[in-house]
DNA sequence: GCGCAAAGACAACATGGGTTATCAGTAGCG
DNA sequence: CGCTACTGATAACCCATGTTGTCTTTGCGC
């Protein structure tokens, strides 16, 4: 139950987006034809290390996160299952950045090359990559944004709320009440401040009625105040594209 | 003085990732066929406008920022000549940030189906393309970690060092004075912070000998301090590729 | 079931930065 | 040349969050 109970894979990531080929699926089946069980606590890659490896991420949380000089920690990315993880990086000589599972969980490796490969046979799956690597992006900017204009309470909501809406994307099951292997000095890592502070805001937060977090998940009890003290916004996720690219596609339906 | 004194194309700044061929450039140019003169304080596009129209901006700055419902802005890029403005929220359905220039310029507006035509003829512009977005982006998720890990003169420091690193890079001729089009409430919205608490800090910034900053420019008094405090990684800009990627592009050299 | 380590709750205190207000330069403009 | 609006400096005050430390709870290995 802490971790989500199916397996995802990119493709029912990316045919969100858009309608996917037959040839499209299997193309994108070859990247995932290596699935390699991964232990808790396992590293993918680490910071310096050259990107030559993508990875997607069939079952388990992972996150990616900055190591200062001084010790500190930084969490940049959640990874939920289906995503792909390692684009931002992709086109530098070196990784900044550590990725760590959260959980155990399924991942499947594939050679950065790979992606170039199906940039060149596939331009509507260069654009499906394409808006899942923004939708990333996105994600990191309303992070900044929320997080430098508001408090505590309300940067926990927003990032429950980003949670909650990108589980539900992929996974049906999610409710209200969700599982969540996140320790608090974990948000503590990701939104800016102290475990000890996330401790007291989560308690004021239950109290008031807004979110409960337990040790495995989080129950969201008033979703309308959690949006509204958050300035979430769910349509940043959304899964639709910009029409005036795909109508530039060379082959609109499935071919 | 106050505007970068000469123009950069794309091309300038593309060319530092990766030998581009004359087609390459050629293709690359036709982006950059119908040069616009822009005023001081012209909107490029708005939020919730459809994303159609990317530009390149070759002479002066501008920069791009979150507007939320309360009326707080939040600058998410700053834009210097050679960049490519508009790649990230090309695949959704509407922008989410409004664009404005922060000095008269020039821009060069294109279609942004322009955009996947050269991802289907040229491997190596893709590339540099990508890898120059790629470089927007790791810029704003530094930023991130730098603000939610460091005091207000860690911020600044590490800001000024992020303006300076990368005028120095299209422009030869910026040494340790070098002009900024900001206001201090600029630096406020972009750091998070108020206009009170910048100026509050740069004071105590120059009483310290560390930078000095006017109306119209930035000193570095002492580089190696500011790199020391602001914890800023050079290296983070760099223009060099992934080799694993150079070495998968179809034709490595000039062709 | 016991013991230990990790996670979380809570309290007391310190402080960086927000808020508000006032005043002084500065630039734009008639 | 002077009016006006904007930018920046500075001060007083306050609050959200960091810091430190202690105690409780939970989970896990033996």
């Amino acid at each position: 139950m802490a971790t989500a109970p199916q397996e995802v894979c990119v493709t029912d990531n990316l045919m969100h987006f858009l309608e996917l080929s037959e040839t499209d699926k299997r193309l994108l089946a070859t990247l995932e034809q290596t699935p390699q069980p991964v232990a808790k606590g396992q590293q993918l890659w680490k910071a310096s290390e050259r990107p030559d490896t993508l990875y997607t991420l069939r079952r388990g949380w992972a996150y990616s996160m900055h190591r200062s000089e001084s010790g500190e920690e930084q969490v940049l990315d959640i990874f939920l299952p289906g995503d792909l993880m390692g684009i931002r990086e992709l086109t530098f000589p070196a990784h900044s950045t550590d990725v760590v599972m959260l959980t155990s969980g399924v991942v499947c490796p594939f050679p950065a090359e790979r992606l170039l490969d199906i940039y060149q046979r596939s331009p509507s799956l260069t654009l499906a990559i394409h808006a899942a690597a923004a939708r990333q992006q996105v994600i990191i900017s309303k992070r900044l944004v929320n997080i430098l204009r508001h408090d505590a309470r309300a940067k926990i909501a927003h990032f429950v709320l980003e949670l909650y809406y990108r589980l539900k994307r992929v996974d049906e099951s999610v409710h209200r009440n969700f599982a969540v292997p996140l320790l608090q000095s974990d948000f503590g890592k990701l939104l800016g401040m102290t475990k000890v502070h996330v401790s007291r805001t989560l308690s004021e937060m239950e109290n008031q009625g807004l979110l409960r977090k337990t040790r495995k998940d989080i129950q969201i009890l008033d979703l309308d105040r959690l949006l509204e003290i958050s300035a979430f916004d769910p349509m940043k996720l959304t899964d639709q594209l910009n029409p005036t690219l795909t109508a530039a596609l060379p082959s609109p339906g499935p071919s």
